[in-house]
DNA sequence: CTATAATCTGAACACTGTAAAGATAAAATA
DNA sequence: TATTTTATCTTTACAGTGTTCAGATTATAG
């Protein structure tokens, strides 16, 4: 018969080994996958330990605590968004008002593919502030951001933003921010109280919005 | 020497009485000054009923769980923030952009003079979504919104929004709630890293991304 | 004055995060 | 290879949580 490799670890499997292997990565997929299925606050370490196929107390060998795991996730989501924010900044290629359209439409886009994860990584509370890692990597995706405003306002790379410009880009932030946040939540209904799909939220809603996107000097 | 009125009962006495007298009034003050101490999810209900000088067990005879108790809070909260957003509304005038204005400035200052309360108002997974008072609270405020943007896009009051005023009342209410949501937050920094006071972001920043504040037809 | 209903307590249960001490196995060293 | 060291995991335990249930107490209605 087929002789199976011992100790594979694909899914989560009766662990024989007293050792896991691999605990580390498969905590922050678990991880993910619980905040998916029950919400950020739906999240336990137990369950997460649970899913492993670990005892209880094993996390705490590979992450500080409860937070510390779930800012590493917020911190991979983090990498993941702001590649996609660069992606679509570049793709915008020269016109500055087309790198901040596309940036919008990706910041948003995200947060409706990665519902969870992007609530995770907005949860100040739910971070373990001494992360500098983290803090940097999320740096980053405001810095993108920046890039397309500095673009749009003339300002050279080196210099401070004017107050003109930081305005524009509050204003752009707060409003693919806040519709993000709005999408995900319950408070977004159509007529007759029912919820918008992700769909008409994306091609619909979000299309509408950025009409209003402002992208002047 | 003044004889003191027996079992007055105005901050958090050793309650001697069996009955409490006031419980479900007390539960919700003192749930409000949880949220604001510890944050939303540092409330418990145990800590609500040792604040009130009750049992445990004795919140679940005002309100189903702890669900309900923020539910309320949060009904509270969606009460006074309407009224200021109508107050706000009315001191706009006949100016549509005016009117407009002023409620995303009243908006935000809701937002930051309140910031437990805000949070809890938004966060729908702390709400009991069978609470149809809630709901239509909730609606109250929305409804004040959409007056200002129907006459900013000359929409009458029965007709059903345009799809380009939808647009507008889309972007007014995603940048004051993004905004509202990064100022409460740890991700809007000044230069060096330092946080913003509440009154820079309430009198420089904002200002600064109103300018940007669509209000066209 | 009595019966009923509202209100609160105490104890219990099933959870939670995390700490401490010990078991196991892998890796490093001799 | 044999032994020590280190990393990883388990077991046990503790304090805290929300909620339920049976009973105690008091207010209210009849």
């Amino acid at each position: 018969m087929n002789s199976v490799k011992i100790n594979s670890r694909t899914r989560k499997p009766k662990r024989t080994a007293y050792h896991h292997g691999d605990l580390r990565q498969q905590l922050l997929t678990v991880a993910e996958q619980i905040i998916l299925e029950r919400g950020v606050d739906g999240f336990t370490l137990r369950e997460a330990a649970r899913r492993a196929g670990v005892s209880p107390a094993a996390p705490a060998h590979h992450f500080k605590d409860a937070k510390g795991l779930l800012t590493e996730v917020a911190l991979l989501g983090f990498r993941e968004f702001g590649a996609e924010l660069e992606a679509a900044d570049k793709a915008g290629g020269a016109d500055p008002a087309r790198r901040l359209r596309l940036q919008a439409i990706a910041y948003v886009n995200f947060a409706l593919k990665h519902p969870a994860r992007f609530q995770l990584m907005f949860r100040d509370d739910k971070h373990d502030d001494a992360n500098e890692e983290f803090k940097s990597v999320a740096a980053h995706s405001y810095r993108v951001l920046e890039g397309a405003i500095r673009a749009a306002s003339n300002v050279p790379p080196d210099g401070e933003l004017t107050p003109k410009s930081y305005g524009l880009l509050l204003a752009a932030w707060s409003m693919v921010h806040g519709f993000s946040h709005l999408a995900l939540g319950r408070g977004l209904r159509g007529p007759g109280q029912a919820p918008f799909t992700k769909d008409a939220m994306l091609n619909s809603l979000l299309p509408l919005m950025l009409e209003h996107l402002p992208t002047s000097k």
